[in-house]
DNA sequence: ATTTTTCTGTTGCATTTGCAACAATTTTAT
DNA sequence: ATAAAATTGTTGCAAATGCAACAGAAAAAT
C-alpha cells in the first residue's frame, strides 16, 4: 500500500482524522503550543510564516503535496507566531498526534496502516530538513548555491537542474539577500562554474 | 511505556535489532546510499562528520542519548562521505528501516511498541532540526545568537541559560566564524543585551 | 605534577554580504 | 487588452563577516 493510497482514502475511515479545503491566501492553521496537531497537505501548496513581534514576517518553510507540518514538529517559541497560509487552493488532513499514536489503536482498521505511513512521511520530511541544514550551514552564498545545486543534480542524475522556485524564493530558502545572490550567480557564470540555460534552468560545469 | 524502557529493553527481544558498543574515537557507521540503516544512540555522544573531496571535514550534527541517525534521514550525496564517530564511549542500536517498518510486523511482540516509539524519536529529531533551521536561517551572527538563546530560555523557562557546548562548538552549530562570534558576544554584552555569568552561563536581559 | 592539547579572548585587514534604490521584464489579475 | 503586481537584473556603499594570527587560561592526558 502506497502513501498516496492511505492519504487519499478519506478520513471517513477514521473519526480522529478530518479533511478540509482552503482557498488561496487563507490561513490553514496556527501553531499552538502543546496541542500537538499534525497536518498533511493532500493537494496544493502552502507556506509556513513567522510573524515577529516587530511586525516583520519570514517564510520559513514551503510545503507541497504530502508534506507534513504542525506544531508537533516545532520548538517551543513564545516570541513569535507561526502560521501556515495557503499559497494556492489546498486540501489538508488534520489530526492530533496523541489520537493517532496512542488511542485509536484497536478500534480503527484504517489506523494501523496510517500510523506506519505517518513515520514514512516524517522521515521524508527529515531528509528535506537535512538538505536545508546542509545548505544553510555553508558560510558563503557561493557555497550555499553550489551545495544546493549539487543536491538537486544528484537527486535527478542530471547536470542540468531546474530550480523549483523563483529566484526570489530561492534567496529566501538559502536565507540570503536576493541581490547578493544574483551577484554571486553572475560571478559563478563568469568564472565558468555554471551556465544559465534559462530563467531557472542551470547547467553545472563542475 | 516510556521511550527509555523500549530502548533499554535489549534487542534480544527482536532479532532484527542489534546492539553494539564503541570506544571513544571509533567509527560507529558510514552512511551508505539506499541501505536505509537507522541507529539509536543508547548512551554516550557522537558526531556526524562530513569528509569533503578536498580533504576538509565538517561536524554537521552532534548526537546525544536517544538521538536517532543513519542514512535513512539524509539526502543522496555522492560528493562527500558521511561518517558517525564516537566522541566518547557509546552504545548503539542498529536496524534497517524496512525490517522494522514492514516485515517484522506479526512475528515479534517487541516490535509494535518499538515502531510506535520510533516515530516519537523521529519527531523529536524533527524538532531538533527545526530549531537548527530557525537559527541558521537568521542572517546575522547577532540574530543567530539571540534566536538560539531565546529558544534555550523558552525551553527551560529561565532567563539564565547554559550553553551545552563549548563556545568553539557553538560557533560550529551556528555555522559562523568563532572569532566573529566572540566579537558579537562582546557587543551584545557591551550594549546590555546579555550578561556573561560564567564561561557558558548567560543571563538574557531582553 | 607536568606536559600537551583544547578552548577562550582579541585584533587588523580583506572580502563578502546586506541594504536601498531603480529600471526592465515577465506574470497575473481584471 | 490593459493595468497591476511580482520578479529579474544591476549598482554603490556601509556594515558585517571570515580569515589569520597570537597570547593566555583551562582542561585533559601522561
Amino acid at each position: 500500500m502506497e502513501i498516496s493510497d492511505i492519504i487519499e482514502a478519506l478520513p471517513s475511515n477514521c473519526s480522529k482524522v478530518q479533511k478540509k479545503s482552503f482557498a488561496k491566501g487563507s490561513i490553514i492553521t496556527t501553531y499552538i503550543e502543546k496541542r500537538k496537531q499534525i497536518c498533511i497537505l493532500v493537494s496544493g501548496k502552502a507556506d509556513l510564516i513567522r510573524y515577529n513581534l516587530n511586525g516583520s514576517q519570514d517564510i520559513i518553510d514551503k510545503f507541497i503535496k504530502y508534506n507534513i507540518f504542525g506544531e508537533t514538529f516545532y520548538p517551543v517559541n513564545s516570541n513569535n507566531e507561526l502560521v501556515v497560509k495557503a499559497t494556492e487552493k489546498c486540501e489538508v488532513l488534520f489530526f492530533l498526534y496523541d489520537d493517532v499514536v496512542n488511542k485509536c489503536k484497536s478500534n480503527c482498521k484504517y489506523h494501523s496502516d496510517f500510523s506506519l505511513h505517518l513515520s514514512e512521511l516524517v522521515m521524508e520530511n527529515t531528509i528535506h530538513q537535512n538538505t536545508r541544514i546542509e545548505v544553510l550551514s555553508k558560510r558563503t552564498i557561493r557555497d550555499k548555491l553550489l551545495t544546493y545545486f549539487s543536491i538537486l543534480s544528484n537527486k535527478n542524475y542530471n547536470k542540468i537542474i531546474t530550480i523549483p522556485y523563483s529566484l526570489t524564493t530561492l534567496a529566501d530558502y538559502l536565507s540570503v539577500d536576493r541581490s547578493a545572490m544574483m551577484r554571486e550567480l553572475k560571478s559563478l557564470s563568469d568564472e565558468g562554474f555554471i551556465i544559465k540555460e534559462s530563467k531557472n534552468k542551470i547547467k553545472l560545469l563542475y
